[in-house]
DNA sequence: GCAAAAGTGTTAATTCTACACCCATGG
DNA sequence: CCATGGGTGTAGAATTAACACTTTTGC
């Protein structure tokens, strides 16, 4: 029986600068050995704290797919990390994603899952993981803006963000510049959940 | 560096009485050992027609998720096939997957397969995959209902199926006992195609 | 002529889209 | 008082959902 090298590959999205970024070393995505785990996931999250040095906290982790090389076999995670929870030196081996995916090695992989982020945050509240604990309506359309590369129409998207139910107002004001204060909203839930079809009539 | 087994894990869906139904042996989902591949996909393919004797033909094929055991890799994927090109003796260790998915070990994998391909058959054309080359329109509704594991309204769906523009008429008929004659249809590709969410105005 | 499955339209409800002005604040 | 970003409503279009009867055929 073959028995290859097995690798967990990571593609550590953040939001700076209202882009899309994913973290590269080397123009790759960073690797780790997989070593005895108790689950993929586990061992995931082990290579992004040991050897990344990224704490994963509350952030998004999900597995995208797997995939073959001659003698190497990498299963591929995607994580969603809030940049104020990344350290400022790390920020800077943050990429624009649409900028690498012409050039690097892994562009598939990079397209995948931006592809599957895009569908996520459509049915889910997982953008929570990108965001603070509390944040505007502004900076929420921004997140999606960013990942979607369209913009959107404001009153739409708050007419549709706010009947998902998923946000709550803090009652907390944030005060940018000289502008007129916003509101702040927390998600609900910090954790995956699923966007209702049907709206529970209340 | 730790180096576990490798194996390919696969769910293959067919459609027989209306069910949606998985292939199992032992009770368990087949499974082959991974050789040395030029890739997964093939391996899989290999898998399928050597081990288990079925041809792919231009059955549906696609990768789930890769899962991990104390000393074992399983890389899932899933087939869908059309229940006409699969041998009967073959087709009586096809099981519908709503009983095994309560019973079995591989449980878990099984429903978030169908999760994946409730979410496909929404958005692609992939259910040629498992129908003939021509078919009536209640056979292709017969068959989304079987996936969807509810009823679809008989006008809705037709009017939906037929603006999505994925179907052409055979201008065959179909004779079912004493009925009526029912138009025949194809699909214009029997390969993945996305759903335009625009329609081309034509 | 009747059983069996095919085929067909309309209306109301809902959701989506496009679009422009006033508000609260700090400087 | 003005620059900045926050906040709000409406009308038309498109889509979805609910719903029942007529047609064609073989027997």
């Amino acid at each position: 029986m073959w028995k290859a090298e097995l690798f967990i590959k990571l593609v550590i999205f953040s939001i700076t600068d209202n882009k899309l970024k994913v973290l590269l070393k080397d123009n790759r995505l960073p690797l780790g050995e997989l070593e005895e785990s108790p689950s993929l996931d586990k061992a995931a999250k082990r290579i992004l704290e040991k050897k990344i040095d990224i704490r994963l906290g509350d952030s998004f982790l999900e597995q995208l797919y797997t995939v073959s090389y001659p003698d190497e076999i990498d299963i591929v995670y995607y994580i969603l990390k809030h940049s104020d929870s990344i350290p400022k030196e790390k920020l800077k081996s943050f990429f624009s994603w649409e900028k690498i995916a012409k050039n690097i090695k892994d562009a598939e992989i990079v397209r995948y899952a931006v592809q599957r982020l895009r569908w996520k945050i459509e049915y889910t509240n997982v953008v929570y993981s990108l965001l603070p604990q509390e944040f505007t309506l502004s900076q929420l359309q921004k997140t999606y803006e960013a990942i979607l590369g369209e913009s959107l129409d404001k009153r739409n998207f708050r007419k549709k963000i706010l009947s998902l139910k998923l946000l709550k107002s803090t009652r907390h004001k944030k005060m940018i510049g000289r502008a007129r204060p916003a509101e702040m909203f927390s998600f609900r839930k910090r954790e995956l959940t699923f966007v209702k079809i049907l709206q529970p009539t209340d």
